[in-house]
DNA sequence: GCTAAATTCAGAC
DNA sequence: CTAACGGTCTGAATTTAGC
């Protein structure tokens, strides 16, 4: 296994450490010293944890209810996610660090790809840098990773935010192949970029248990085992890249707005309310990104964790005779097609609509059809309700299927205030 | 028996 | 008081449908 190590790609891969927690903490310094937990929509699962709470064992996607005992033993907070207060925060971010790499891939909320190869052998002063300027403009922890490639960025990141020495900073082009051989072999294969616990239960079974061995397998071997998939993931792992930085997101290609409910739902007219308040959200996303649909799929399901239950799992998908980006129309179509899927008597506890087929929305072009009117017609009023929502908000008008405030509404016992985008909701001291 | 479309799988965060 | 388990998205592989 050969690396230059001279002419190699400076990849970095930047990522806050327990980044909703972090946000959290930025406004609220009575959970800086304590553990804290941010729970999924509907206060499920646990989806970012403090320092503290991993070390008391909590994993990624625990339910909620089955931590409460330890919980309460250990004093953890749990916090509501606030996703408005998170996605400012990362924006805020990611505009920093543009500034430091001349190609950006924003690769998640918390997550993002930065070439630093401009500044050649100095990539790992930058990275000191980064992770200097975003504590003192954003009070954020964040973690550098750099590599010749992607995977080898990921892999960079994970030691830099797991063995302390490195203080957050990991250049894997910096370390003689001996010395990274010896990383790779002290790592899990199911830490790297692309294994999940599938594939690393089937590597641990042919003998592959750590990445060292990952890197020097045959890729043409474990193509023929699992897929083209995992021949990257080698290649990349010694130093070839096979994945290219993406600066500009494409558009979405599906649309899918889905919630469980707090309650369970039996009713056709309760779960049409609810997918109709799913259809306003799904289509408002489409028409931001100014894309029409050509295909609409609505599914209901039960409880799958209340085995004591009767089950039932339904979809339907309608194709639109036009591309659109109606949330009228879409509605129009859900109340005619819910009734196909429902059945009577069992407890729903999710829905979720999906667009589909997505395509850019062509220009609109005057035109004297009727067909070109009409649409033209809906396209004003779709622009309209954008705006109306955009100047007073999200509940200002709705379709009359839509409930305003329905009862199976998520849970969110304990949310934050969103600090960077509404005024209403600082906190205010008062005087006295 | 082929290709295209639909569905499933696996993974990420 | 009790019951309580996320949401979105993609690419590749696999299966099925249509000829």
């Amino acid at each position: 296994m050969v690396l230059a190590s001279t002419d190699n790609k400076q990849i970095a891969l930047i990522d806050g450490n327990n980044f909703y927690v972090s946000c959290e903490r930025v406004f609220n310094p009575q959970l800086w010293d304590k553990p804290v937990v941010v729970l999924s929509n509907n206060d499920g699962c646990a989806v970012a944890r403090s320092n503290e709470v991993k070390a008391l064992g909590i994993k990624m996607g625990e339910p909620w209810f089955k931590m409460r005992a330890l919980a309460q033993q250990h004093g953890i907070i749990a916090l509501s996610s606030n996703y408005a207060l998170y996605g400012d925060m990362s924006q805020r971010m990611m505009r920093i660090l543009s500034g430091f790499g001349n190609e950006q891939e924003i690769y998640s909320i918390d997550e993002s790809f930065l070439d630093l190869s401009l500044h050649g052998r100095q990539a790992t002063e930058i990275g000191i840098q980064i992770r200097q300027e975003i504590a003192r403009q954003l009070a954020l922890p964040v973690g550098v990773g750099i590599g010749a490639s992607k995977t080898l960025a990921k892999l960079a990141n994970h030691v830099a935010k797991k063995r302390p020495p490195y203080q957050g900073v990991c250049n894997f082009n910096d370390m003689t192949p001996a010395e990274r051989n010896a990383i790779m072999a002290s790592i899990d294969i199911g830490e790297v970029w692309g294994v999940g616990s599938r594939s690393a239960a089937r590597l641990r079974n042919m003998g592959i248990t750590h990445v060292l061995a990952l890197a020097q397998a045959d890729p043409r071997l474990l193509r023929r085992h699992f897929s083209v998939v995992m021949e990257r993931i080698i290649h990349e792992l010694r130093g070839i890249p096979c994945l290219e930085l993406e600066e500009v997101t494409p558009p979405r290609q599906r649309i899918q707005a889905s919630r469980s409910f707090s309650a369970p739902v039996y009713t056709l007219e309760i779960l049409m309310e609810a997918v109709a308040r799913f259809i306003r959200i799904a289509s408002q996303r489409l028409r931001q990104q100014q894309g029409v649909a050509a295909a609409l799929h609505l599914f209901i399901r039960t409880n799958p964790f209340r085995e004591q239950d009767r089950q039932y799992a339904q979809g339907i998908t309608i194709a639109l005779p036009a591309a659109s980006n109606d949330e009228l129309l879409f509605t129009r179509l859900a109340r005619l097609a819910l009734p196909r899927i429902y059945r009577p008597g069992y407890a729903y506890y999710k829905a979720g609509v999906q667009l589909l087929a997505i395509e850019a929305a062509e220009k609109q072009q005057a035109d004297l059809f009727s067909v070109a009117q009409t649409r033209q017609r809906s396209q004003a009023l779709m622009h309209t309700l954008d705006q109306l929502r955009q100047r007073f908000g999200a509940g200002i008008i709705r379709s009359a299927a839509e409930n305003p405030t329905p009862y199976w509404q998520s849970r969110a016992n304990n949310r934050s205030p969103r600090y960077t985008s509404r005024w209403e909701e600082l906190p205010v001291a008062h005087a006295g």
